[in-house]
DNA sequence: TCTGGGGTCCTTATCCAT
DNA sequence: TCTGATGGATAAGGACCC
């Protein structure tokens, strides 16, 4: 689900000796679309697209043969569906992916307990304490391949390298449906006549800038004196990309990475410029996110909005809390009061979000009652809504103000 | 062309304590 | 008491990832 374009295949056959090249990265070909065409399979060879089909999505998954037409992910739906008007559009299931993920990830597992998930289509293995059980690497990421269409029905591309971004950059090359090793004695020679643009971390904005220096290729990244890279991208990113553009990349595979946010945020159908309803939504984002603190055993002390304009530029408030929290009614007062000194009340907006950061465990977080301050009892309220949304679903128990007429609008 | 929703990390500015 | 250096914490914004 890479949002960048396909890359020039390297023209060179950098051969396949994968001595040294313990990492493995796992790319699934166009996730979700392939997951829909499991169950659909009149669809095999038809350009489909999942994506919310209202006014406002983007492509968040396209078949090869969509992108034949130049539809490719992140792009807007309107502009996907004037590329190619013939595609079929499949709203977004994202239940059945995370399913779908969790599975394949399991099946990771069984290859090697060193699995580092960077997202539900993707992951980095080490297999490095594999080999006498399984192989060579390449012999492994051939049968992790087999195993993934043959299990699950969709097909995964597989990077072999010494390190984690080559690795990322070859399962990249080997799509789709492929495998393709970089030798470790041959990173440089693979990595210099990519473009910039290839490598992980350089976006947009950041390939503009190195095309202002004269920098097209990461050769010519690797031939650029550091000062003038951490001059026009900053210390750490351009200090950061150098390395990379020689190949340097110390980073290992880490099993369990915490998290450190958790959010939920909306886009409305149309803008909204009326404080009752915005609150009314942050209300509910508060809701969400509260529940995916305690299903996760965390609770939080930053509490942040995030407020997008009808022209899209986007501001953000925050506040720090003296206590941790994992309960929506402490998060909506502070999601409100941060609303209100935004001086945006009046404003028209397009989006809304609420999230925590600085997480904690839950149970290593003492709460303290100030002297006067009575316990409200919301913890407890919460906890007892959790138990009957496992029961009842989600939307069995909601509070008052989210509970509304039929004849309310649809876009909220 | 017109931009989702989930995140991470970095930079810069400011405040405050030492 | 004032001044400046230093450094941590916080806040805001932005680039980037899938």
């Amino acid at each position: 689900m890479s949002r960048k374009q396909q890359m020039p295949r390297p023209e060179s056959d950098l051969g396949d000796d994968d001595t040294g090249c313990p990492i493995l990265h796992v790319d699934m070909d166009a996730f979700f679309a392939s997951v829909e065409l499991r169950e659909r399979p009149e669809l095999a060879g038809a350009p489909v697209i999942v994506g919310a089909p209202g006014a406002r999505g983007v492509v968040l998954s396209a078949t090869y043969e969509a992108r034949r037409f130049g539809v490719h992910s992140a792009m807007p739906m309107s502009r996907a569906r004037r590329l190619c008007p013939r595609a079929v559009v499949i709203p977004p299931s994202h239940g059945k992916y995370a399913a779908v993920s969790r599975s394949v990830m399991e099946l990771f597992g069984t290859f090697t307990p060193e699995v580092e998930p960077i997202a539900s289509d993707e992951a980095f293995l080490d297999v490095a304490g594999a080999g006498k059980r399984l192989g060579r690497p390449a012999a492994i990421a051939a049968m992790i391949r087999e195993r993934v269409a043959a299990e699950h029905g969709i097909t995964c591309s597989v990077g072999v390298a010494s390190s984690k971004f080559v690795a990322k950059l070859a399962s990249r090359h080997a799509k789709p449906d492929g495998l393709f090793v970089v030798p470790a004695a041959r990173v440089v020679d693979f990595l210099h006549p990519l473009p910039v643009g290839a490598l992980w971390g350089v976006g947009e904005r950041t390939e503009r800038s190195l095309l202002r220096l004269g920098v097209r290729t990461v050769g010519d990244l690797a031939r650029t004196p550091p000062e003038t890279l951490q001059r026009e991208l900053g210390q750490a990113a351009g200090a950061h990309l150098r390395e990379l553009a020689w190949g340097r990349d110390e980073r290992r595979v880490t099993p369990h990475v915490p998290d450190r946010s958790i959010g939920a945020e909306e886009t409305f159908v149309t803008d909204i410029d009326d404080p009752v309803r915005i609150r009314r939504e942050l209300l509910r984002l508060s809701e969400r996110v509260a529940a995916r603190l305690r299903e996760g055993g965390h609770v939080g002390r930053t509490v942040s909005v995030k407020l997008r304009r009808a022209d899209f530029t986007t501001i953000s408030r925050s506040r720090t809390l003296r206590d941790p929290t994992d309960v929506a009614q402490e998060l909506y007062a502070v999601a409100c009061d941060l609303y209100a000194v935004s001086g945006l009340e009046k404003t028209r907006l397009r989006l809304v979000g609420v999230r925590v950061e600085n997480l904690l465990p839950a149970g290593g977080a003492a709460r303290q009652l100030s002297l006067g301050e009575r316990e409200t009892g919301w913890r407890e309220a919460e906890r007892a809504m959790d138990r009957a949304a496992r029961r009842f679903g989600r939307d069995a128990v909601l509070p008052a103000s989210l509970v509304r007429p039929p004849s309310d609008g649809v876009d909220l």
